[in-house]
DNA sequence: CCTTAAATTATAATAATTAGTATATAGTAG
DNA sequence: CTACTATATACTAATTATTATAATTTAAGG
């Protein structure tokens, strides 16, 4: 018998460039940002695609989605395991690349079966911090 | 001459009673969840003095907003420092218990004035991975 | 009590995201 | 190369969370 096909993950130029903006962009964008950014070159691009792709690729492990604001997404390439400097005022995001060798011991998870983790350290960039 | 005076910190009934439903709460409630579950008790209590509370006392440094779930944030009372074990299924959040004592040195904080720090954990809980 | 600044409420506005659906197209079998 | 079929896209409208506004009420202090 035939095996059942593993879905191919389809090729089309929307996803081609939403791969190809957040290739090495550490600026982790939220998904209004990948659409301003292609919207010029894909004129019938809908956001609702932008979201539609950035779920698929988050699936597919490609992409990572950080809940770091409230309010909105930011999604992450994450490619190397990084962790997170948050400004507590403005937002801004910068990468920390530091392994903190930070793991749970079979007690601690709770049956949990864990797939990453992530620090995120929140603070005052020194922007908003000269403003005070 | 007069100090300015430090507002109080009005007591109304709303606030007490949004302060004891999070009192050891760890079940990480969003703003509806407090409504909801204090509406019975004060019919006129409305959802943006929920929100108004909540802004409140996360000012105060009384509580820790998470936006470790897409699309709305969860409130944590976070008294004693813990960090977090989340399903990226069904979104349940446990609390971790222990000290990662994780620090950036100066170079790597990047001038950000850092207030605090979060390790949060992502898997599937066990429920969860009963059903794959 | 009386005053007053602050909190609450109701309502409306905004922003992010999701849903529904008709059309288009990539991948593939023939 | 051509047709087929499942999936992706694009348009639109709906939902959901949150914030802003303005009018009313109320806690706290004199």
């Amino acid at each position: 018998m035939k095996e059942k096909a593993a879905r191919p993950a389809r090729r089309t130029p929307q996803r081609l460039a939403v791969l190809e903006f957040l290739e090495g962009n550490t600026g982790h964008p939220a998904a209004e940002d990948v659409y301003r950014a292609l919207a010029p070159r894909f004129p019938t691009l809908s956001l609702s695609t932008v979201y539609n792709i950035l779920r698929a690729l988050e699936r597919e492990g490609r992409l990572v989605e950080l809940s770091v604001e409230s309010g909105r997404s930011r999604f992450d390439p994450g490619l190397s395991p990084h962790h997170h400097l948050v400004c507590l005022e403005c937002g801004k995001i910068r990468d920390v690349r530091r392994d903190f060798a930070i793991a749970l011991g079979s007690a601690e998870a709770e049956g949990y079966e864990i797939v990453r983790s992530q620090v995120d350290f929140f603070g005052y960039c020194p922007k908003c911090r000269a403003k005070r």
